[in-house]
DNA sequence: ATGTGATTTGACGTTTACGTCAACGGAAGT
DNA sequence: ACTTCCGTTGACGTAAACGTCAAATCACAT
């Protein structure tokens, strides 16, 4: 079975060795050791990934670490289901409020460069998209209040 | 013209009239002011409105200022509009990774509670979602790992 | 005049997620 | 044996985004 040394994993996902360690440190990850070398495995390296998407939509580590057990917990053990249900529903509908956000503001952003653009390629009809300087006129501010 | 107090907004928003203060000192917003006290416009409530969504799709306050700023500009005032592209370009890709990414997350969620909940109704027919403990099994943990 | 409640300005504390040395330890090439 | 690389363990530093007092002010009701 293969297995990835620590300054390989940080290579492959961006990070530093030393981030990988402090998930260690908070129980994220628990690789075996060869000598005083820390050894990752392929499901080690799964986690790592886990853990990164998991940052990257926004947990915590601590969160991301009780979702993890949640997963761990698969091998047998007793836990408090319904409770456990509630936390996934809860953490879903953030997500889809958070996705419902993230919608609006590509919308925003996305309408706001369009209009940047015709404004550019007014000015400058052989502009490729790297002029620099300009004049910008006016996308109005006014959505966003939900609730 | 309608105004609000900090305490007004802080409750509106769900948030600590600190936390308003410190929108402020990063310059944020700016309030005008009755005697020492501040007095929002419905224009500070949107900007307000704003800066949270803004956070909740992952956003650093320093980003949001900048953001908030473009917006601002539209009064006539000359900008790099060539760099301001790429950033809203930039920052559309990231949102876009980060939707996908949460898209992962929720199909994932949603599948292991879906089991959870297959378990807990086969050993209790009459489950309202709300009972503690019980077992979990098993949903197994490969995907995540891209690029 | 005095108490009550909201607000303000410091100023220091806190949490999260690492960054940044420093000093040391094996392994491997020459 | 010596240097050159990783890799390891502390230990301290840091940036972001507020939290948490404390002390003072101000408007108002009693």
């Amino acid at each position: 079975m293969k297995t990835y040394s620590i300054s390989e994993l940080a290579a492959e996902f961006g990070i530093t060795p030393r981030a990988i360690r402090f998930y260690e440190d908070e129980e994220l990850i628990k690789p075996t050791r060869q000598g005083q070398s820390r050894i990752y495995s392929p499901r080690d390296r799964v986690r790592l990934a886990l853990i990164l998407r998991g940052k990257r939509v926004g947990f915590s580590l601590i969160e991301i670490k009780e979702m993890l057990d949640l997963y761990d917990i698969n091998d047998g053990q007793v836990t408090q289901l319904a409770v456990t249900v509630r936390k996934f529903s809860e953490r879903i509908s953030l997500l889809e409020r958070q996705r419902a956000d993230i919608e609006h503001a590509l919308e925003e952003l996305r309408t706001a460069r369009a209009r940047i653009e015709v404004l550019l390629s007014e000015k400058d009809p052989h502009h490729k998209a790297e002029e620099p300087h300009g004049r910008l006129i006016g996308f109005s501010v006014n959505s966003g209040v939900h609730d």
